[in-house]
DNA sequence: GTTGTGACTACCA
DNA sequence: ATGGTAGCCACAA
């Protein structure tokens, strides 16, 4: 199993994530077939075009929160994106882990 | 080969 | 609940 059958896997998992919903670097990985590599996960989605129609902005770390530092211009964008899908966790009630992908 | 780094996690105090 | 820490592992220099 190469790593460009790897990341494949990873894409295909993270567009699988179903519109609304999120997952964590984790469950990625190991939906991925890869436990332990979340942080490859990360540095796969780093790598990605702007173009990309991957939903990379549903990945999230295990806290349930983005895992950019607070407020960058990346965090809002991937929040903003989030929104878009009406994934709004700002509210006291409601966190991201709310919309975590379970299966 | 070695070292440092990171869009991570699970534990433990 | 919260912060520190020790694993983790691919990758680049």
């Amino acid at each position: 199993m190469d790593k460009l059958q790897i990341n494949e896997i990873i894409w295909q998992v993270v567009s699988s994530i179903p519109k609304g919903r999120v997952a964590t670097y984790g469950q990625v990985a190991k939906l991925a077939g890869c436990p332990n590599h979340a942080r490859y996960v990360g540095t796969t989605l780093k790598n990605l075009p702007n173009d990309s129609r991957l939903p990379w902005h549903r990945v999230i770390n295990a806290k349930g929160e983005i895992s950019f530092t607070l407020n960058s211009d990346a965090y809002q964008k991937q929040q903003l994106l989030l929104e878009a899908e009406g994934i709004i966790f700002k509210s006291a009630k409601i966190s991201l882990k709310d919309y975590l992908w379970r299966l």
